[in-house]
RNA sequence: UGGGGCGUGGCCAAGCGGUAAGGCGCCGGCCUUUGGAGCCGGUAUUCGAAGGUUCGAAUCCUUCCGCCCCAACCA
């Protein structure tokens, strides 16, 4: 086998890695790479920002570069520290690090002042007093080219005297604006003479009163990745129409550093919405539980779900990074912590709804111990006592009084395994006036200690169970999709119905007074599960000593749900 | 009726002129003290459409069709 062979690559190859390969062969930028994971704080990240992040620190890692962590903080009025924290955190959690490059575009704000400046002298920016609504007037349509502005021919003096005093706080909010001079009748709406700076007399959550005029997004990103050295600066499709301004600053202001954009499409998931304007509305109006429900496609939501950075860098690598827009089906996400989870998880019994079995061939009073194995393949996660006993709680969905054929679990004189403990039967259903089954009976044989029966006898079902006399109080909160719809946003603006309408009134379940082993009693907040055949749940920090919670973060697959 | 991006199986996605990778899903079978996991096999005569170039096209050319983005002093 030659070297080519076994470097296989870990990570798919995809075209910006391509790109970043073919400039790094030819020695652009003496064969550096830097790249920069540059979020707003004005909300919380969510899986379409790990797909960036994973591709930002991941494109820099694979080829020895850095990544950024740079803060867009341009626009006071909508961002605060609670963000930028919770960013720090998900990213670390993520699993990825930016050292001591944690950047904020706000930290460059005097050099992009003078970077303002600049191109006012050179007669390529200049101060409009325009209002908004003329501006807009001016810009034109998607068809009709725009018309120029009456301040565009403002001497470079009396443009230098403005701004300076637009700085100076001479001026209220919107009453001057810096614009670019390029072409109010470019196709490209975006070169259509686009604002630079705009006055806002706003506290800045890091610059406080420093500053009344800020930077566009337009004029401080491509300056802040010149600035910092950023080699590759990887964006999504939107901002492809915004490319040749990206270019137009760094050209007009640095000539050293030359950062080119690349774009790639976002990603969507199926049954979600994943603009931040639309999670900021499901947290306010209280359609959830905050940014770390458990529902939301938040990397704190998922976090709190149980779900792991490993399975969620795995998604994202397998998800790719192309141009064409995408919706990846979610169950491609539960896909990939149930693989993570599957070889991770120990296992423990949980009885949801739970049905006592009362095994009257066994001795009152009695009680013993089995060893179980925390995990089927792999002993290196050990094992724990197991209590069993005369009373025990078994899921009401492993019982049929009149099972259709297929049901294999427990019914009437039927003998079922229960799970490392032994084969039992069900001798008689015990009935409320109602009709409602309240209790099972049933007998154990003693042969079978450990769940093998000694003369090679088979059953076609093994039942997860709890002891009663051991069982543990739980609450467990079951999760569906946020949306009963594949496509909110779509379905939403088909409908002109608010997206909020859409939302799955089953998407929490709580249920209370589930019976849970004893060894589960204290799970530390955070630790993940697999309750046996049920699926991997994780408990979550509303937990109490005593008082245990857990979400589920994905059932089990299920072929007999299916089937039925 | 302007500019830009994109169209490969249900959902993603390789492919870069030599005769359709892979993953998820789905369907079978084996195995199983989780109807889980694991293992094995199947799942596009065809690449938005139509022409053209070529011995040969998903890959090149032409035209057409469809979807998405852009008219914030948001990012």
């Amino acid at each position: 086998m030659s070297d080519a062979d076994t470097a296989a690559p870990a990570q798919p190859q995809d075209f910006i890695r391509e790109i970043v390969a073919a400039d790094v062969a030819a020695g652009k930028n003496g064969g550096r790479v830097v790249t920069r994971f540059p979020p707003e704080p004005n909300g919380y990240l969510h899986i379409g920002h790990a797909k960036a992040i994973c591709l930002d620190f991941g494109v820099a890692g694979e080829f020895g570069g850095y990544c950024n962590l740079r803060f867009d903080d341009t626009n006071p009025v909508k961002e605060d520290v609670e963000y930028v924290d919770s960013i720090k955190d998900d990213v670390k959690w993520l699993g990825f690090e930016w050292h001591e490059r944690e950047y904020y575009a706000s930290d460059y704000y005097e050099q992009l002042y003078g970077f303002a400046e600049t191109l006012i002298r050179k007669g390529l920016a200049y101060v409009d007093s325009l209002s908004a609504d003329d501006i807009r007037e001016h810009r034109g349509t998607l068809t009709e080219p725009g018309k120029d502005s009456p301040y565009r021919t403002r001497s470079v003096d009396e443009n230098l005297d403005l701004f300076r005093r637009m700085r100076g706080g001479e001026f209220p909010d919107g009453a001057h604006v810096l614009r670019a001079k390029i072409d109010m009748r470019s196709p490209n709406i975006t070169l259509r003479d686009p604002v630079l700076y705009r006055i806002r007399h706003a506290e800045h959550h890091r610059t406080g009163n420093a500053w009344c005029v800020y930077p566009m997004y337009d004029f401080a990103h491509p300056l802040s990745d010149a600035i910092e050295g950023v080699t590759h600066s990887l964006c999504t499709l939107e901002y492809v129409d915004h490319r040749p301004l990206y270019d137009w600053a760094i050209e007009h202001t640095r000539t050293e550093a030359r950062p080119r954009q690349y774009e790639f499409a976002r990603l969507n998931l199926n049954y979600t919405v994943m603009s931040k304007r639309k999670l900021l509305q499901l947290v306010e109006q209280k359609h959830v539980n905050g940014w770390d429900d458990p529902r939301m496609p938040t990397v704190s939501g998922l976090r709190r779900r149980g779900y792991t950075p490993e399975s969620i860098r795995d998604f994202c690598a397998r998800v790719g990074v192309a141009k064409k827009e995408n919706v990846i089906d979610v169950g491609l996400l539960e896909h990939c912590v149930r693989e993570d989870l599957n070889r991770r998880a120990p296992r423990a019994m949980a009885v949801l709804r739970p049905l006592k079995l009362v095994l009257t061939n066994y001795p009152e009073g009695q009680s013993e111990e089995f060893a179980v194995a925390n995990h089927p393949d792999n002993a290196s996660l050990g094992s724990r006592r197991v209590p069993f006993s005369r009373e025990i709680y078994i899921e009401r969905d492993d019982f049929m009084e009149d099972p259709p054929k297929k049901f294999f679990r427990l019914a009437p004189g039927r003998e079922v395994r229960l799970r490392n403990a032994y084969l039992v039967t069900c001798t008689g259903v015990i009935k409320n006036a109602a009709g409602e089954i309240v209790e099972l009976r049933g007998t154990y044989d003693p042969a079978t200690r450990g769940g093998d029966a000694p003369d090679g006898r088979k059953v076609k079902a093994t039942l997860h169970w709890v002891s009663a006399a051991n069982a543990i109080d739980a609450e467990i909160r079951l999760y569906d999709r946020l949306f009963t719809t594949e496509d909110p946003d779509g379905s939403a603006a088909k409908t002109g119905a608010d997206f909020t309408s859409l939302i799955n009134p089953q998407s929490l379940e709580a249920l209370k007074g589930c019976k849970i082993e004893p060894s589960l009693a204290n799970a530390a907040s955070g630790s993940r599960y697999q309750f046996e055949r049920q699926g991997y749940f994780c408990a979550d920090p509303d937990s109490s000593a005593g008082k245990p919670v857990f979400n589920r973060t994905v059932s089990l697959k299920d072929s007999w749900a299916k089937a039925s």
